[in-house]
DNA sequence: GATGAATGAGGCTTCATTCAT
DNA sequence: CATGAATGAAGCCTCATTCAT
């Protein structure tokens, strides 16, 4: 494609992908200004690229910004898929997933805004991609509820795709009024530190009595 | 002097009560557009007024679309705290909570689509009145929620906050997934009908061992 | 239509027709730019009003220049029309109609400039209400050449159309060349002056014998 | 230090003329496009090189097309005058002439387009080589034109510019029209075939009488 | 109170041109 | 000589807001 580099044309010397700098940069920018309020050239700015460079790499702003969620998205859900896959007990994997995932959002609080306030955004007014993404995650959560329900450790009478959206909803949730808090010290409380509470319950509710 | 129409004014001889309509109209618009996608003008245009009409009601673009926020979550609230004031259970209060939560996102779409994905833009980003009236509703929940424990009927061993965070993020959850599903036959499920499953999972979370 | 004035509003009342100022402007400016290097923040200077006026009146760039264009062309055929109705003798209608081309855009270089160096332009590129104008003249033009075989006095052996594409030809690239000459004194000529001349060959070519 | 090949240096070996290529592609692409609209990069990949090598040729993009169109139209009058060479009666002379002009546009489509459509807007706006060019084709119409008054078998008591004019002319606007044909049917009555209606009138226009 | 024509600041995007390789 | 990724200036257009009627 004439006057496209590839997109990972320099990623393997390592030395200046521009195109994962933007995206870094569009997450920055998005996570302090809001989707809407981004402004491309601010965004050129701070991957250290001229204006016209984004377009380069990006059809336009709202290609750029979807690709700079999804892309954020798609590692966050890889990290998470690749350290399931140590564990064998499903309420022990339930557990792990509930960390990672506060743990993942809450070391990046950047990409933790992005997410509770704009991912929503542009699943109703965007694109489809990040849709896809996030119908991955959840049939990542069900898959593990299914496995726990065949092992007969999680309640066979309640249905799968209701008890995700517990899950995922209790953690959602957790994060979105961490990210509003803006008392820098409520911050340092470390959003993992919620794991043990909220699995606690979610665990309960979906345990097979003893 | 210009000066600024009281709030209720017409409200009175319910004719043509401008503020409600305006309020009214930017609720549907911010549905189909997004807060910043919506215009002045086609609010205006949706409320039967000129342009220049919006300035004698509100501030600027920001203040009105805020307000319509506010108040249509002002009044979510108010049909809330009205049904459980008939209640005594504290089981059956969150039984009942669920259930208008579900219903009355469930029966007025548009509304469903701001608070799914515009509410949180707000908190983060514009003011701080809705802040107040989420607050609000967690207080109910969590109001609930002490009941159950003093009542010995919810596990005294889990934080209010926590469970709290996990009845609110399911039901939000729940509304979230059913906005962003386009196809219309799966709509007509009406969202109260997961009522039971939702609270089938958080309460036997929540509840103390029998 | 809301958020666009009605073109011919102010024109009763002739006190300040934004509309046709702005055209005018437009005219001025693609005179001395050319088409694409008219900028349309210059033309709203010129014709004293904001750049987003503009837009009030036009969809776009595009669509006001390129209504300028056949404004002007408009007029300039309905002014040969009317002075055609007076006359009867097919050889006196030519000569008319010779001497209002040479003086109508004689008299108006910008005007001239833009059809002679902008009108084709606009006819390949853009769109195609000034084709139909330019149609509109060229059967203007062969009305009174078939007036003149049916009486007698031209040529019956020859094509209307390409008798048409000659007298029009001839006085076309007398127009260009006018403009093309920079020479102040030159142009003092009159464009008109050289009406005689072209009829006299033109004429000559198409009359019957004696 | 760049430095600027020959413009002839590799038309020996006839290889890989890139001057040459890079001047066709142009008058395509202006075809195509329009002056303005032409980019850069399209001519350059029309011409199989990269955008930078065409700054090795041409200093800059208006120097380009300029020289795009002066090199077509250059090469059209040099075949116009070695034909004419061969000719003695200066009616034949007219009618040769008016044959190669319309039989060299109507066999090269792109380039007549350019020339009814471009080749005024950049006289007008770009440059004076064109204009000397023109002045030289004008200069042989009216060295034919006196040629035929010496002879006694042209009008003397003409203008010889004026007549040139009107031969030009009209040749001029028989192409615009074919030009402006969108139909393809049309198109197919080879341009030259329209070489007698046009001759028998501005021939009779300039003729002496018999 | 109500109107809606007018304003003009601000941002996305294009594309001619450069220069390190 | 040739490349093509990178640059950054420049301009069209939108739309919140004002104010004369």
């Amino acid at each position: 494609m004439k006057r496209r580099p590839a997109a990972t044309a320099n990623t393997v010397n390592g030395a200046s992908d521009k195109h994962q700098r933007i995206l870094d940069a569009a997450i920055e920018v998005i996570a302090e200004h809001g989707f809407f309020h981004s402004r491309v050239s601010e965004i050129a700015d701070r991957a250290g690229v001229a204006d016209g460079t984004i377009y380069l790499y990006f059809k336009n702003k709202d290609e750029l910004l979807m690709a700079a969620i999804d892309s954020a998205f798609h590692r966050f859900i890889a990290r998470a898929k690749t350290a399931l896959a140590e564990i064998n007990d499903p309420r022990e994997k339930l557990r792990r997933m509930a960390f990672l995932h506060l743990d993942g959002l809450g070391s990046k609080r950047n990409l933790a805004v992005v997410f509770q306030t704009e991912l929503r955004h542009s699943l109703k007014f965007l694109g489809h991609f990040s849709h896809n993404l996030l119908v991955e995650y959840f049939d990542l959560i069900k898959g593990v509820l299914r496995e726990g329900q065949e092992a007969g450790v999680f309640r066979a009478d309640l249905s799968v795709t209701m008890a995700a959206h517990c899950f995922f909803g209790s953690l959602d949730e957790i994060v979105t009024t961490w990210i509003l808090t803006d008392r820098e010290r409520d911050r340092e409380h470390h959003l993992s530190t919620f794991t043990d509470s909220i699995v606690s319950i979610v665990l309960k509710g979906v345990e097979a009595e003893a």
